[in-house]
DNA sequence: CACATCTAGTTATATGCAATAACTATCTTG
DNA sequence: CAAGATAGTTATTGCATATAACTAGATGTG
C-alpha cells in the first residue's frame, strides 16, 4: 500500500490548492460490511500508522521490528534472544537474521556469558547506544503527532483497549 | 507469529490445569517504550485478529485480503480492478494474482463490458455468491466475538477512533 | 485529425515478515 | 546416564507489499 497512487499525497501542499489531487476512480463505493470489522479497521489503521512510520524514519533506515528490537535490548540489556522474541511476539527462527543485520551494522553484539553456555546475552554497542538515542527521539516525535490527531484522552482510551486486545489470545 | 511457543494456547483448556502452559523463559521484560506506542500497539492487536482469523476462516481457506475482495464486490458487483484497489488501498499491481486466484477456484469473474474496452466489471459467479455468504456468516460471528471481548461501547469508540486515525493521510 | 498524455490492466521482480521442519549443542531431570 | 527440553541456527515456503516497465485503449489539445 502506501502512495497507493501515483499522485502522491507530498506532491500537493506546497503549492495552492493544486487542481485537487484525488487521482481518478473515485466511484463511491460501498465498504460498510468492512468499516464494521474490527480486524480489518485495525489493519487499515496500522497501515496508515506504517506510513507515517516509514517517512518519521526514513533517515535511519530502520524497519518497525528491528526498532522494536532495538529499544528492547535498550531497555533490557542482556536478555536471551529466547526472552526478546517472546516479549516481542514472534519466532526465534525469524529473529536470527533479524538479529544478523543489526549486528552487521554494529547496533548490537551476542555476548556469551556463564551459565548457559547456548545462550547469548544482547546488548547494544556504542554505536548502538547513540543510534538507538536518536531513532527513539525521531520516533517519539512521531508517535507526539499520531497522538495530537487523536488528542490526550481517546489516544489513551485507544491504548487501553489495543493491550486489553492484544493481552488476550485468538478469540 | 501466532503460537509463538510449542506449547500452543489450545492445547490445555481440555484438562485440568495443566502444570501452568506458560512456556519458559518468562522473565520480565520491561516494554513500556514500546507499550506506549501508537502503532507497535495497533500492530500487536491486529496480530492478536489475525489469529482469531485464521481459526474462524480455517474451514475456507481464505486470507483476510481475499475476504475483504470478496466482501467489496458482493456489495458492489461490476466495479472495475481499480475501484476495488483505490477502495481497498491496494496496488492494482498486486490485485492481479489476487483476483486470479479467486478467478481460478470460480468465485469471480472479470466480465468486460461496453464503454472502456480496457477495464472489466467484477462479478460474483453463483458459487461465489453461496461461498461469501457462508464466508460472511462465520466471519460476523468471529467479529461478534472480538466485540463481546470489549463490550459494545468500547467496541463502538474502538472502531469510531481507528476509522478516523485510518482517514488520515500520513502523518 | 494527430500526437502527447493519461488510464486500466498486466508481467516481472525484489524485499520483508511469518510459518514449518529439521538440525546442533547444551542443559535438566527421572 | 539416558530421555527429553531448551537455545540458537539453517533452509525453505507463502503472502503482502513495492518498483519498473510494458500493452492496449481512451482523451484532450493544438
Amino acid at each position: 500500500m502506501q502512495n497507493t497512487s501515483k499522485t502522491s499525497r507530498r506532491v500537493s501542499a506546497k503549492k495552492v490548492q493544486a487542481p485537487v489531487p484525488v487521482s481518478q476512480t473515485r466511484i463511491a463505493v460501498n465498504t460498510d460490511a468492512l468499516d464494521k470489522s474490527v480486524g480489518y479497521s485495525l489493519r487499515r489503521a496500522q497501515f496508515s500508522t506504517y506510513d507515517s512510520f516509514t517517512v518519521a524514519m526514513e533517515p535511519f533506515d530502520i524497519r518497525p521490528s528491528q526498532l522494536a528490537v532495538l529499544v528492547l535490548i535498550r531497555s533490557n540489556p542482556g536478555l536471551t534472544q529466547s526472552a526478546i522474541c517472546s516479549a516481542l511476539g514472534i519466532q526465534k527462527t525469524n529473529f536470527v537474521a533479524l538479529l544478523d543485520k543489526l549486528e552487521d551494522r554494529d547496533l548490537t553484539v551476542r555476548r556469551k556469558v556463564g551459565g548457559d553456555r547456548r545462550s547469548s546475552a544482547l546488548h547494544l554497542t556504542p554505536v548502538g547506544e547513540a543510534f538507538v538515542a536518536a531513532l527513539e527521539a525521531a520516533h517519539d516525535q512521531m508517535e507526539k503527532k499520531l497522538a495530537k490527531r487523536l488528542g490526550a484522552r481517546r489516544t489513551r482510551e485507544l491504548l487501553a483497549t489495543l493491550h486489553e486486545f492484544a493481552g488476550h489470545g485468538p478469540a
